[in-house]
RNA sequence: AGAGAGUUGGGUGAGUGGCUGAAACCAGCAGUUUGCUAAACUGUCGUACGGGUCAAACCGUACCGGGGGUUCGAAUCCCCCACUCUCUGCCA
C-alpha cells in the first residue's frame, strides 16, 4: 500500500497518478487519508503524554510504598484512575483512526510511473515493440485444442473426470514438453544469476496480504478453509513473502530468486468463448522471477527483466510483442508493467505469456521489507517480478506455430530437454 | 489426532510484579594494541510511532509469539488463540 508520507509529500503527483487509474474521486480519498492520519497522530500524541504522566505517578507510588507512606500512595492512585479513563478514550480513538486509515489505504492502488500511458482498457496499451516473423501456415492449420486431440498429448476430458474443467491432463509427449519447458526456464534463470527456490504452494493469510492478493482479490484464490490456507495464484506470493519482515543489508541487494510452481486461479465469472483450450486454466505451471532491489535500481532492473523474458521468447523462436500497460489495465499493485504476448498462428491472436512489473514500495511497505543503507537507516526496498514464463500459452503457441503436415516441430533449444524433435 | 513441554533482542540464554528495553555470552560494528594472521582490551550494537533538528544529538510512548484481563505498576499473575518441540498414533 501507499505510504502516508509519500502521499503527503507528493500530493499532486499521487493525485495525477490516481487519475490515470481512472479513480473517480481521488482528491476526496487523499484528503480523507491525510485527515485520518492527522487524527491518528494527535490522539496518539496526547495518549503518550497521559501515559508518561501515569508512568511517572506509578513510579512515585512504588517509592511511597517503600517508604511506608500509605496515605500519599492512595492519593496518587486515585489520580491515575482519572488518567486511565482518558487514556482508554484516546486509545480507542487512535485504534479507530488507524483501522480506518489502513482500510482506506488498502483500497488505493499503486501510483503509476510517469511513463504509463493513460487509457481505460487493454485497447489503450502501448505496443513498445514487436519481434519475429508471423508464420504463414498451410491450409488446414488447426488451433491447439484440435492439435492436442490429434496427437493425444493433452486431455481435457480426463481432467474433467478426475477434477473439473480447467484442469487438463498432460500425457506422453505433452507431459514431456511441460517438463522440458520448466527445466529450460529454470536453467536459463540460473545462468542469469537467479537463485532457485521451491516454495510452498499454499500460503497463509499474512502472505496473501503481503503481496496484495488480499483483501482485494479474495475470490481469485482457492481457499482450504479447514486450515485457513490459500493455494497460490502465482509463485510471486510465496517467494516475495520469503522476505516479509526482513531487514537486508544494502550489499545483499539485489535479491534474485526464481521458482517453478503450479498456480491455481478460480477466475470466477470470467469464462468465455475466447478462453478455449489452454488459453485459460484453473491450474497451470509457471516459472517466476522475483527481484528485490535498491530503490534507485528498480527501473533499470525492470528493463533487464523485460529483456531477459524477451530472450527466452527469442530462443523459443516465437513471434512476440511487448506492451506497456495503460493506467486502466495495469494490476492494482504495480507502478509499471510490461506484458509480453506471443502470436498464436492458428487462433490468429496475441496471447499474454508474461507480465513483468515494478511494484516500487507498494508491496514492501506491506511486507516491511527493508534494507539498511549506508547511512545506517532502514528504508523500504523495491520489489519486482515477472513470469519467465507461464507454460500453457507458450505450449499453445509452439503447437500452433510449428505445425506441419509432418508433425509439430519443436524449438531447437528444447531438443536436449525433450529427447525428441517433433510431435 | 492424543499427552506433555515451550515461545524473551541477529544467535545462545538469564529474568523474584516496580531499580528490566530487558543480565551474560556469541556474532556484528568502531577503535586501541600489534611485523602479518591470531589474540587481548575499550566502546558501540533492536524496531516502530510521535516530538525535536538543516541533519544529528536528544525527549516521549509502545513492543519479551498474538489478543484480552487483574494491578497504581506486568516479560513476570489469569484467560483465550496461534505456532514450535518431544513422545504416542498415522503416513510419502
Amino acid at each position: 500500500m501507499l505510504l502516508v508520507n509519500q502521499i503527503r509529500e507528493n500530493l499532486d503527483a499521487v493525485l495525477a497518478g490516481l487519475q490515470k487509474r481512472n479513480i473517480s474521486n481521488p482528491q476526496e480519498i487523499l484528503d480523507q487519508v491525510l485527515s485520518l492520519d492527522d487524527l491518528r497522530k494527535s490522539s496518539q500524541s496526547e495518549r503518550d503524554q497521559m501515559q508518561a504522566e501515569a508512568n511517572s505517578i506509578s513510579k512515585q507510588i512504588g517509592q511511597l510504598m517503600k517508604e511506608g507512606q500509605k496515605e500519599e500512595a492512595e492519593k496518587a492512585k486515585s489520580r491515575t484512575a482519572e488518567i486511565k479513563v482518558r487514556i482508554k478514550e484516546l486509545e480507542d480513538q487512535t485504534a479507530k483512526a488507524e483501522e480506518d486509515l489502513k482500510a482506506l489505504l488498502y483500497t488505493i492502488p499503486n501510483v503509476p510511473h510517469t511513463s504509463v500511458p493513460t487509457g481505460k482498457s487493454a485497447e489503450d496499451n502501448e505496443v513498445v515493440l514487436q519481434h519475429g516473423e508471423i508464420p504463414a501456415l498451410f491450409e488446414g492449420k488447426l488451433p491447439h485444442w484440435e492439435l492436442i486431440k490429434k496427437y493425444d498429448i493433452i486431455d481435457f476430458d480426463l481432467g474433467v473426470k478426475i477434477t473439473g474443467a480447467g484442469f487438463p491432463v498432460y500425457k506422453g509427449k505433452g507431459a514431456r514438453l511441460q517438463r522440458a519447458l520448466i527445466n529450460f526456464f529454470l536453467d536459463e534463470a540460473l545462468a542469469a544469476g537467479y537463485m532457485e527456490v521451491q516454495p510452498p504452494i499454499m500460503v497463509n493469510e499474512d502472505s496473501g496480504y503481503g503481496t496484495g492478493q488480499l483483501p482485494d482479490k479474495e475470490g481469485q484464490m482457492y481457499f482450504a478453509s479447514a486450515d485457513n490456507l490459500y493455494l497460490i495464484p502465482t509463485a510471486e506470493v510465496p517467494i516475495t513473502n520469503l522476505y516479509r519482515d526482513v531487514i537486508l543489508n544494502e550489499e545483499d541487494l539485489p535479491i534474485k530468486n526464481v521458482g517453478y510452481t503450479p498456480c491455481f486461479r478460480r477466475e470466477a465469472g470470467s469464462w468465455g468463448a475466447h478462453v478455449r483450450g489452454l488459453n485459460r486454466l484453473h491450474q497451470f505451471d509457471k516459472v517466476e522471477i522475483v527481484q528485490i532491489t535498491h530503490p534507485d535500481k528498480s527501473y533499470e532492473t525492470l528493463e533487464s527483466m523485460s529483456s531477459y523474458v524477451q530472450g527466452l521468447l527469442q530462443k523459443l523462436d516465437l513471434p512476440y510483442r511487448v506492451l506497456r500497460l495503460c493506467g486502466g489495465d495495469m494490476g492494482f499493485t504495480s507502478a509499471l508493467t510490461y506484458d509480453m504476448e506471443v502470436y498464436s498462428a492458428a487462433q490468429e491472436r496475441w496471447l499474454e505469456v508474461s507480465s513483468v512489473s515494478n511494484f516500487e514500495t507498494y508491496q514492501t511497505n506491506r511486507l516491511k521489507l527493508r534494507f539498511r543503507g549506508e547511512d545506517k537507516k532502514n528504508q523500504l526496498a523495491h520489489s519486482l517480478n515477472g513470469s519467465a514464463l507461464a507454460l500453457p500459452r507458450i505450449v499453445a503457441s509452439i503447437l500452433e506455430n510449428n505445425q506441419t503436415p509432418e508433425g509439430i516441430m519443436m524449438p531447437k533449444v528444447l531438443h536436449p530437454y525433450l529427447g525428441f524433435d517433433r510431435i
